[in-house]
DNA sequence: CTCATGATGTCATACTGTGACAACACTTGG
DNA sequence: CCAAGTGTTGTCACAGTATGACATCATGAG
């Protein structure tokens, strides 16, 4: 495969990321983000299907990261301590990447259109886990309740998390807020 | 206010879900729909923000019905409970709309554009209920656990309630999972 | 060197969404 | 009954997103 320069796929993502630090998500045109990529407009929709794209994709190591920690959970247990353990397991997976996570946030909030996005990708996240719930064992509904859950901990963790200075690792903050769900739920 | 012909807005909510319905929403133009309705497109985005808005707005009737249940529920009960009632008293809200419930349902569900505008009304919903429990007297966290998780009730009743015969009530099938729930978060 | 391949650019185009302004029906006060 | 005023719609122009068709060009294989 012909390549002159290094990665457009990342200069795209960082141009991108720039641009909407800079002066905001809306103000940003697509050509504005390929023109500081070296490249076109055309090339940009080659590797991304549309505009908000450029934010999340690339973002799918956190679906393997949960779904190969469930499979790990021994098989005994039930549906929601394993969601809960793939929760955990992806707290260390962000403690890296924290600062880009922060930023990456920032500007998905600013603006609706992310945050739209944003919703559809952890329901897409929500769906994967479900399967691997029931490939473990669960019916599909136990599975979809476990598994939309463990995901309403898992945003509001992630909100938590991104608020405090350096106060919690991702991972307490998430499992305080698992018992505060069980304390919630019983009857 | 002057007005010739009765109800423009209507006619563009009843012409948009038509031509959805007869050769889908990305096979339908904004000028289509404006046309069917005798009006232009520059009128529809009088009316709607855009597109996707002419299938949710008007479902507003939801959050108020809901936010209204709440505030009659006793305040000393626990928040999943309140949210609960909230819950069940829209079943009855949506057993008079049953079948165009079902239609606008299966329009949304044909396109990813109108599923993350979904997403987005329901995460809004869940905001507002969010917001009544702390005006009960929860706190911020438990009142956001408590409607979220509501939520994932409401959206998984929904879609069963929806793909069930008539087999049995909404309310009946929340009610079913809300228990589930309660057994899952058990420790 | 030549050719196949893959990445990119160019051009054309449909559609969404918005601002500015004109046209028009209807209402109200005189 | 007329005139001014108000609210609704249409017309026009335009920026931006997204996509298809085709040309171009660097690179690596033979």
């Amino acid at each position: 495969m012909g390549r002159w320069e290094p990665d457009a796929l990342g200069r795209l993502r960082a141009a991108a990321l720039d641009l909407f630090t800079e002066r905001g998500y809306e103000q940003t045109t697509v050509a504005d983000i390929a023109e500081r990529a070296g490249l076109t407009s055309r090339t940009f929709f080659r590797y991304f299907p549309d505009k908000r794209e450029v934010l999340f994709q690339g973002a799918e190591g956190l679906e393997g990261a949960m779904t190969e920690a469930l499979k790990k959970v021994d098989s005994a247990s039930p549906a929601l301590e394993a969601v809960s353990a793939a929760v955990y397991a992806v707290g260390s997976y962000m403690g890296d990447i924290r600062d880009f996570a922060r930023l990456r946030r920032n500007v998905i909030q600013t603006n609706a259109e992310l945050r739209e996005r944003e919703l559809t990708k952890l329901s897409k996240l929500s769906g994967a886990l479900a399967e691997a719930l029931i490939r473990r064992g669960s019916n599909p509904i136990e599975a979809q309740l476990a598994a939309e859950t463990g995901l309403v901990v898992f945003r509001i963790s992630f909100e938590l998390w991104i608020a405090e200075g350096e106060l919690r690792s991702f991972r307490d903050i998430a499992h305080e807020l698992f018992l505060q769900m069980s304390l919630l739920t019983r009857v």
